[in-house]
Formats: C-alpha cells, structure tokens, sequence
DNA sequence: GGGAATATTCCC
DNA sequence: GGGAATATTCCC
C-alpha cells in the first residue's frame, strides 16, 4: 500500500514546521507555501505544454491567480498539496487569508502580498483574527446579550457609586438638619414651660 | 489516479452529515463512528486470521480497546478512516473526547460510553468543552484580568443598587421628619408668641 | 494531557 | 463570505 502517495502533504510538513510565535516571519502559513508552490509547478507544466487548456496558472500580471477548471483543479491538484479535494474548503481557505475574488465570470484571486516571484511575502500574510466581536465561542447568544446587558450595567456601575455616595452626604446633613431641630424642639418646650408655667393642657394640643 | 482511495474519509461524508445542533442525539461525531467502525471491521479480520498477531481490537471485556501495534495501526489504518498517519493525533482526539488510558504498558483506551456492542452510546459522547475556565483566547492574561475584575465589579453593582434603594428610603423618610420638625418649630413658636406676648428678646436667643 | 494554531467541513 | 464545529498539527 503505498502510503507515501496517500498522505502527501505530510512529507513537507517538517520543513513547514512553525515554531512558536516570535518565528512567524521566518515561515509562511502551510496553506500560502502549498498554494504558492501548486502555482509554481504548475506553471512549469504549462508551459511544457503550452498546446493544453490550463487548469489553474498566475494571472497575466502575476498578482494573483485563475482557476480555469475547478473540477480538474479539485481532483487532481488539491489532493497533491491538501487533505481533501474540495474546492469550497479551497475557497474557505482563501477567505480565511484575505484573498478577493477579483472577477465575476472567473475564479481568479488576488492578495496584495500573494505575488508571482514574490514568495517572500508570504509570510507577511496572517489570517484573519476570528473577530474580537465579543465573547467567547462556548456561550450562546442568550448568554451573549446577557454579557453585553452585563458590560453596559458595568458603566452605569461607576454613577451608582457616584449616586451612592451622594446619597450618604445626603444622608448626613439630613440627620444634623434633624438633630439640630430635635434641640431646637427641647428649647422651644423649655421656653414654653418657663413662661407659661404649668397649664400643660395647652401644650400638649400643639403634638 | 485513484482519487477514491486517496481520500477514503470523504465517502462516508455525507452519512455523517451532522444536521444542526438540535439533531445531535440521532448521530455521533464522525471520530467516534470512524474509531467504532474501524474496531468493528477489524474484528472481523481479527476473527478471519486468528493465528495472526492482532494491530488493534476491543479489550476482552469489551469496555474499551487495545492498539496493539502502533506503527502498523498508524500506517496502515488511520489512513483509511482519518485524514492522516499519525498516531499522536489519533490520541489527541481521544483525549478530546474524554477517553482514558487505562493500563501503562499497554495503549489501552476506554471511555464509559464506547463500549463494543453498544454504538447507540456513541451519540451521548461529547467534546470536552474548551473548558468554560474563562475569556475568549484572544485576551492575554491581563485583559482576562481586567474582565475578571470587572465582573467581581459586575457582582457589586447589585449590592450598589440595593444600597442606593435603602439610601433614597432613608432620605425619604429623614426628610418626613424634618417637615414634621418644621411643623411643629412652626406651631410651638405660634404657641410661644401667644402665651408670652411679645418681648421678642426671650424668644430670639433660643436660636 | 491538553492549550492553541491551523485546516477542513458544514451551514447560514 | 464568514461563523462555528470538528479535525489535525504543534508544542508545552
């Protein structure tokens, strides 16, 4: 069984190994070497022979390139370079680094880094960042509102205590503006009793 | 080209279409089903050639299996359920789905719902969640903090509220008494300035 | 063992 | 086109 054939992108995978982070710059995306190196073969082929239809090739102006026939291009080339032979997966790909789909009526591509006899631009291609939209991948929508609702309170959080803290001044001058009136209460009734003498009847009506 | 052959994985594609996520229950993910079908088949061949050394099968117990021969099995199986030879990657998606290595000499996994016999279980066995321990991965540690943080916050703004709520009732409530304060100062000095007349001197110096 | 990046699939 | 689940790789 010849599981060499099989299994063809894992014999370049050690020479695309990526190690760690600091190293990006050294060593493009497998996905960009592969595509880069399919175009690159396969332009040698072409022109061998130059009489057959192309499948795939770099545009006039190598700034990016044209898949002629999907169907062949699916069959026969992805599975070369890739685990699968499905041009959408293909495409998804594509998306995932940014390549534009530059024509209507043709499959060609285009990635201002991804140029004919420019391979050392690669590596300045990343993927596009899964979006800091929001919240992380396990909660669902529900939660996410939740979250945000969260977020929003967490503002209004800074005027509650802020609120708060007026409240208590507040609070404060209240309790002084009663306790002054409470001794002005017990002087007034001191007065009273002094000048009027004993007649209580006459205060107690005031309570 | 054999373009079947190439990729095997493919075929059973559609079989294991996963319809939504409401749909989960009727069927498993396609590693589960893959590592099942491959144990069942091989029985089979285990059961054909039974002088032969045995690559993989089902413990004796049948809670689990045994990877005899590793380099065989990776060479020679994976391929033909997954899209790659590699043993540690076949290990990593049974960690991924909760499996246990269950003897130290030997690569014996088990998993409580993977039991020969029983492929119904296989649809009850999930993904070990990214685990919930926190934030979306694209935050380094001190934005994680910082979310941290603010939801310990988050958990103080209810208190807040209810802080702010019982403040506003207290200063309600002050405020009735200085009304009634002012009230009565009001009707004790009417009372006072009746009963006494009006030498003024003695009631100014209450104040 | 498992985190995390990349790849592949599936679906909207 | 792209979100999101699963698969594969790489690394600690």
């Amino acid at each position: 069984m010849a599981t060499d054939a099989i299994l063809a992108p894992a014999d370049d995978r050690n020479i695309n190994r990526r190690i760690g982070r600091p190293a990006r710059t050294k060593c493009p995306p497998p996905f960009l070497s592969k595509t880069y190196d399919l175009l690159e073969e396969q332009e040698e082929e072409n022109n061998k022979c130059k009489e057959q239809n192309k499948v795939v090739s770099w545009n006039v102006e190598g700034s990016g390139f044209v898949v002629w026939c999907p169907a062949e291009f699916s069959e026969l080339m992805l599975p070369k370079y890739f685990k699968h032979n499905n041009f959408s997966s293909f495409i998804r790909q594509l998306n995932t680094y940014g390549f534009k789909k530059v024509a209507s009526k043709r499959w060609e591509f285009q990635h201002i880094k991804f140029q004919k006899g420019c391979r050392h631009l690669l590596a300045e291609i990343a993927r596009k960042k899964c979006e800091p939209s929001a919240f992380p991948a396990y909660l669902n929508p529900s939660e996410k509102s939740t979250l945000l609702a969260r977020n929003e309170e967490n503002t209004t959080r800074e005027l509650l205590m802020e609120e708060n803290q007026n409240l208590r001044k507040e609070r404060l001058e209240l309790q002084m503006q009663i306790a002054h009136f409470k001794t002005l209460e017990v002087k007034l009734l001191q007065c009273l009793s002094q000048c009027v003498g004993s007649p209580q009847n006459k205060t107690r009506r005031l309570f």
